[in-house]
DNA sequence: CCGAATTGTTCCACGTTGTGGAACGGCAGG
DNA sequence: CCTGCCGTTCCACAACGTGGAACAATTCGG
């Protein structure tokens, strides 16, 4: 290990070739599936001749459909390299959803965190034939969910405030978290618990805990939630479930990493 | 520059940093996480030092798990992707299959092209409580089965040289034709009938039905199939459903580019 | 239907960045 | 102990990407 200093450095702005590439590739993945040249050139912060010149080489490749003026849309080689991705990892990841599924009876989630937001990638749902209306891709808001609250809780001060000045703290329900200072404190408490509760904050009728994946770094990668309709299940049932949710996060951490 | 001597004449571009870095990835999203530095290059047909930078800058940035000592596995940050992608399309997409599905009664299977192999991205299963040992991120091979023969018959002369010398025609069932002049015979056919039948010529017991996916210039992207238990499905009926299959492909080709 | 604002595309001189053969150290298997 | 193989580091060279600015196409509003 070279004298590497943890800070950012150089790489503030832009940097690797290959970095920016990443990035506009993200953004093409995004959902809203037709993306303009400029939005993504935005959204990758990468200058607009440089995300014009990337995504040609991946219209090239097949990566990315050119869909005639400006107009990108995920092409079949990344959809293909999508599909091997999340059919791959499936090993143990569904079996430990399934267990915790099985021990709370609820619907189970695992979301990974992508930049000011986090992806449902799993889940397993409830055995009560209850409408849930998320489904894997759909992306979550990181200040009003229980996922989201893991991962802010686990991330730098740094990091924690360019992603909450990116994403803002919208309102999503009458019991949404708008203001910074109570969500620092009861960020401070998801770090002393270890598990994060969405009581009703994300979406109406809806209550979540969630216990966050940490990697060898105590960075967090993601987290596992189990979601109750809320008047089927109290705050203190749903809240009851921590141990296993916490459970689950550390087998799935030693899966996943 | 290396002059290849006929034999793998693929070296045309390693030129676009870019470029390596896409097949660097590819290589990694490869089914059996934990891939070697080694393998990966090969892989990727890119030099083992570029590897290596490439592959640093994506575990930087959390696309790749580095597993310590040149093991390489998909990060985080590559699976939320992978999911995004994998649940956007499902807009359209599923609505055709299902459709497809109903009007057959077997399962159905849409697959792409990544190389010199098809990938599964999607399935609808049959009524029948059969098993069906595909999954999502399987991979087929392209010279033994329905939607391999329909993407092979669609490349060029030149590309299908390139894809069937680095594959080969493994002999899979008694029935796998592993002779290359009669593949080439039954590619001819499926241009002329514009779909692809297997019979049990990739597992024991399964035939299937597909038709290719082309894009505006006529290249294939993937096919869709149909797959029926041997002893349940003749050759003849299994054909017979090929104007449906068909018909699923040009919807699908519409919604997908 | 036309002009104005926005967006996609091309150009190009500049120097930063990636390049990859070769050499080094570490690990395993004979 | 020696012998491959593999991951990692090094470095001189120039190719490649870079991005501001100009240009073309398209959309929008009146």
């Amino acid at each position: 290990m070279t004298a590497e200093t943890g800070g950012d450095g150089r790489s503030s702005s832009s940097g690797n070739a290959v970095e920016k590439a990443l990035r506009v590739l993200e953004a093409v993945s995004m959902p809203g599936a037709p993306h303009r040249l400029a939005e993504i050139a935005a959204t990758a912060g990468v200058p607009k001749p440089s995300a014009h010149r990337i995504l040609g080489t991946f219209a090239e490749r097949g990566f990315v459909h050119s869909h005639g003026g400006g107009r990108y849309a995920p092409g079949p080689r990344l959809r293909a390299m999508a599909a091997q991705v999340a059919g791959d990892d499936d090993r143990g990841v569904d079996q430990v959803l399934a267990e915790l599924q099985r021990q709370v009876g609820h619907t189970v989630h695992l979301a990974l965190r992508a930049g000011d937001r986090a992806v449902y990638t799993h889940k397993v749902e409830a055995d009560q034939p209850f409408r849930t209306s998320s489904r894997i891709g759909m992306w979550l808001p990181l200040h009003s969910t229980a996922i989201g609250k893991c991962v802010l809780a686990h991330l730098g001060v740094l990091e924690r405030d360019d992603v909450l000045g990116a994403a803002g703290l919208a309102r999503r329900t009458p019991a949404t978290i708008t203001e910074r200072d109570e969500l620092d404190t009861e960020l401070a408490e998801v770090r002393r618990r270890g598990y994060a509760v969405d009581d009703e904050e994300n979406e109406a009728s809806i209550r979540c805990v969630a216990a966050p994946l940490l990697d060898s770094s105590g960075s967090p990668v993601g987290a596992v939630s189990v979601s109750g309709v809320a008047f089927l299940v109290s705050r203190e049932q749903i809240e009851a479930f921590a141990p296993e949710v916490r459970h689950a996060a550390h087998s799935l951490a030693a899966v996943l990493l």
